[in-house]
DNA sequence: GACTGAGTAAACACTT
DNA sequence: CAAGTGTTTACTCAGT
């Protein structure tokens, strides 16, 4: 597993802007999480204002907020001024995901929760990528620990995805607005997301059909008038949970040095999809929300974040697939919160306006 | 070696 | 009738 190591350096300090919507420390931990991942960010919406030059909020270090034990990083809003890491120990994208509580981890207060408004799609994370995201370098955690070293999906377009029929499946259902697809849209978003499967055998069709009838995850539903043949297809909220850690459990190639655009990783625009309809909800978020931020979370960072999250993450998520999920303050009710922000998604965009 | 999960192929019935 | 969809069975393979 090739370490992360980063090209550049951070861009120059230069003088902050008077004010910033939340704690410059966040926005650093923030554009240093994407960046670490080997991606960019270039654009960010915080309480409606907009941040995209992220020079501003560099180096931290005339600022008091700052860590001092992490580098400044400088998530440049021009492509390709992205710092990865060149400080193994500081910089893994996601070691922060490692304390104890995600919260304490991104240092997150109360007050930031409630400033906080990120909408993935608002988080443009670059297509290309100068080196493959961390992930491999995170410690696995005590509670699940992952044999294989956690690492990226990082395949050739031309050969098969890491991921298993149902796992396809369950990202392609996700991914859908209705949360339901009838098995044609599942073949296309599969194609669309992987192109392996352009040109692969005919089989592969069957196999998603196969798997739609034999998987008890998922179900057919009554097909919508004018759908034409078949139904629509729908992920059992009881099973959701075991899908994910299927996903979770995904083997997952070593990192190649291939250009991100023959990688057959998802495709980005999904998150901001999966993120929408999130922050469409009108009630205040619930099980499906948090389990559906621990998704986009997977598809955005590959499976194995999963297995980085701490426990009180998998708590939740394992509370959300038995329906129980009374966050009454504490703990657990901000790592749920944790899990949206992370996912790019503020529990506030469910609040009614 | 048994078991399990996943992938593949094939046959068949049904629907449009 | 053709094509697509859904179900079922059987087999192989890899991992445990």
């Amino acid at each position: 597993m090739a370490p992360m190591r980063g090209e550049r350096g951070g861009s120059p300090a230069r003088g902050a802007r008077a004010s910033l919507p939340l704690p410059r420390r966040l926005i650093r931990q923030i554009a240093r999480h994407v960046a670490s991942s080997g991606r960019s960010l270039r654009r960010l919406e915080v309480s409606g204002r907009v941040i995209d030059n992220f020079d501003d909020i560099d180096d931290g270090s005339d600022e008091s907020d700052v860590d001092t034990s992490q580098p400044a990083v400088a998530c440049g809003g021009n492509a390709g001024n992205l710092p990865p890491a060149d400080h193994d120990d500081d910089l893994t994208s996601l070691s922060w995901l490692q304390d104890r509580n995600l919260l304490r981890g991104i240092n997150l207060t109360k007050a930031d929760m409630e400033d906080t408004k990120m909408i993935s799609s608002q988080v443009i994370v670059k297509t290309e990528s100068k080196t493959p995201p961390p992930t491999s370098r995170i410690p696995s955690p005590p509670r699940t620990p992952c044999k294989t070293p956690p690492s990226p999906p990082a395949v050739n377009t031309h050969t098969k995805p890491p991921y298993s029929f149902s796992c396809l499946i369950f990202m392609a259902i996700e991914a859908a607005p209705a949360r339901a697809l009838p098995v044609k849209e599942i073949y296309a978003w599969i194609i669309r997301h992987f192109p392996y499967f352009k040109h692969a055998p005919q089989g592969w069709k069957n196999s998603v059909r196969h798997n739609l009838s034999l998987n008890k995850c998922f179900h057919k539903v009554a097909a919508a008038p004018g759908l034409g043949k078949g139904s629509l297809w729908t992920v059992d909220p009881q099973h959701r949970s075991t899908l994910l850690q299927a996903f979770g459990r995904q083997p997952v190639p070593p990192a190649e040095a291939e250009p991100e655009s023959e990688r057959n990783a998802p495709d980005p625009q999904l998150f901001p999809y999966l993120a929408r309809r999130l922050a469409d909800a009108r009630a205040p978020p619930g099980a499906d929300e948090y389990l559906a931020a621990a998704t986009v979370l997977a598809m955005k960072y590959g499976p194995a974040v999963l297995d980085q999250l701490p426990p009180e993450a998998h708590l939740v998520i394992s509370r959300c697939a038995r329906d129980e999920h009374s966050y009454s303050g504490g703990e657990e009710r901000r790592t749920a919160e944790a899990l949206l922000n992370l996912a790019g998604v503020s529990a506030h965009a469910h609040a009614p306006s």
